[in-house]
RNA sequence: CGGGGUGUGGCGCAGUUGGUAGCGCGCAGCGUUCGGGACGCUGAGGUCAUCGGUUCAAGUCCGGUCACCCCGACCA
């Protein structure tokens, strides 16, 4: 008996249950470099599921697909110097090329405004070139000392779009609806429920005036931030000398944005949807969304399933039968159930003579017979149904671990607690941010986007504040 | 980069006071099975992370190096 393969309970150790089950599912592997990984078929299917849905959305804003180079001469990365600043620790540099020293370095983009950036002041000239949209999905390196899959690799996956505008106006309108489109594929696709605002001052990127954060909670009561939205305002601009000429014919910066989603939004649905059995995929990122398992290896079953997969996939599903013969009924169930399969139906002998199949959903582990001839119908409304459920369990989730911290004696409490989620008024001094992550481990996670200004007193010094803020242990 | 831990077939591990490597799972073949992680038989697979030292003899003792994991400071 295989009693090892069984799986660490994910409440009672969330890293262990969260890296036994990315393994054993399957979705990746480590790389044989330090904090490398390799995104196995299952896992990179779910990603390409990402992409799919998140492209169509970009290409609808009219933002277009290019590809700019992996490496990056330092001179260039050194113009903006708050970039320069924020990405110096994590830098990976090429320093040797085909045998010899090389006279300038070239560094592993950590991300692609200084590449793209050098390439769009050559290209804008005059106020008809824009505005500029362009997106590319690619790689980065950030050299992390610490890693871990999918949520914090030195090489991640991502989409990082890049736009410049005449008018700040145009710019700020691009970081807003980047943000809503992340949100609404993260309630929609990934049903992960989340906060958006404003990141403070420390928090926001490196080089921007402003960023947007979309920020979602983890098992354990930390918040994971899972997509920026950055207005860079003239920054990168004046740095890269970024001019049109405008209708009037004076020379002017242009006002640009940047907005990212990695993969470690991977990383946030294994483990805010998995439980002890293993994943649960939202069955919009489910590369199988149905797997048929046979009883029993008999061409009878095996031909019955056949029909009822061809039926499935004429419906739009993503469906699969398990022919595999050396594994048996239970080995098999276990197996799916690990992989998070939304639904799993079983055929056997009781099934072929009722003509009903025993449908089980990974969600609640519920299993109900349905008529064969109801199946076209019956499993896409529990494919949304379960959807629709994940949501709401992560929903729940959220709210039950957002608190209200009145004072300092209450945010401290909470964060040697349950942690999650603070609202508390802060003064925006980033004195006493520091002070807080010094003292409680938490970080201001954003400044919610409908949060509306009301006269408080700042948890930490006592000044007034006019706004409550987001506070959690970041990932 | 600080603290802790681990490196022995693909994976998980055992290996006594040093004597020349074993178990479980998995894998391959055959057979019996098949409604919630089946079983039998046969078989393949290891220069014990690496470098150096001690010794007649090192998986085991000593020293260095490397890698990975966990916990902290940094990050999407």
């Amino acid at each position: 008996m295989a009693f090892d393969n069984k799986l660490p309970q994910k409440s009672t150790g969330l890293s262990d249950w969260y890296n036994k089950a990315v393994l054993r599912a399957e979705l990746a592997d480590y790389g044989p470099a330090k904090g490398t990984m390799i995104f196995r078929p299952y896992g990179y299917g779910v990603w390409e599921l990402v992409q799919q849905e998140l492209d169509a959305k970009i290409r609808a804003r009219g933002v277009e697909n290019a590809y700019f180079p992996l490496l990056i001469p330092e001179s260039l990365l050194n113009k903006e110097k708050d970039h320069v600043e924020g990405f110096a620790p994590e830098l990976a540099v090429v320093t040797i090329g085909g045998g010899e020293q090389l006279e300038e370095k070239l560094a592993v983009r950590p991300t692609s405004e200084t590449i793209m950036y050098e390439a769009y002041a050559r290209w804008i000239q005059s106020w008809r070139d824009l505005p500029v949209m362009i997106n590319q999905w690619n790689n980065v390196v950030r050299w992390e000392k610490r890693t871990y899959l999918f949520l914090r690799t030195s090489e991640f996956l991502w989409q990082e779009g890049h736009t410049a505008h005449a008018e700040h106006k145009e710019a700020v309108d691009v970081q807003s609806w980047a943000m809503k489109t992340y949100e609404a594929l993260y309630r929609q696709v990934f049903a992960l429920p989340g906060y958006v605002g404003k990141k403070s001052e420390a928090e926001k990127f490196a080089g921007a005036r402003q960023s947007l954060t979309y920020e979602t909670l983890m098992p354990e009561g930390k918040a994971l931030q899972s997509s920026t939205s950055h207005d860079l305002g003239q920054n990168f601009a004046k740095a890269f000398d970024i001019k049109y000429q405008d209708r009037g014919g004076k020379m002017q910066h242009v006002w640009q944005t940047s907005w990212g989603l990695s993969t470690r939004s991977l990383g946030g649905l294994i483990m805010a949807h998995g439980d002890d059995k293993g994943l649960r995929l939202p069955p919009k990122l489910a590369p199988i969304q149905v797997i048929i398992v046979p009883v029993k290896m008999e061409a009878a079953l095996l031909d019955y399933c056949d029909r009822l997969e061809a039926v499935l996939r004429q419906v739009g599903c993503r469906v699969r039968v398990d022919t595999r013969e050396d594994e048996r009924l239970g080995f098999k169930i276990n197996k799916w159930e690990l992989k998070g399969v939304p639904l799993r139906i079983e055929i056997g002998q009781q099934e072929m003579e009722s003509d009903k199949v025993t449908v089980a959903r990974r969600d609640t582990g519920e299993k109900l017979p349905v008529l064969r001839s109801d199946v076209a119908l019956a499993v896409p409304k529990l494919l949304d149904e379960i959807q629709a459920h994940l949501y709401h369990q992560a929903e729940q989730f959220l709210r039950e671990n957002t608190h209200e911290a009145v004072d300092y004696h209450e945010f401290k409490r909470i964060m040697a607690g349950q942690k999650g989620f603070l609202r508390a008024f802060w003064c925006e001094d980033s004195v006493c941010e520091a002070k807080i992550k010094e003292e409680t481990t938490a970080t201001t996670r954003c400044l919610p986007l409908d949060s509306k200004p009301e006269k408080g007193v700042c948890v930490y010094c006592g000044k007034s504040a006019g706004h409550r803020w987001l506070f959690a242990q970041a990932y």
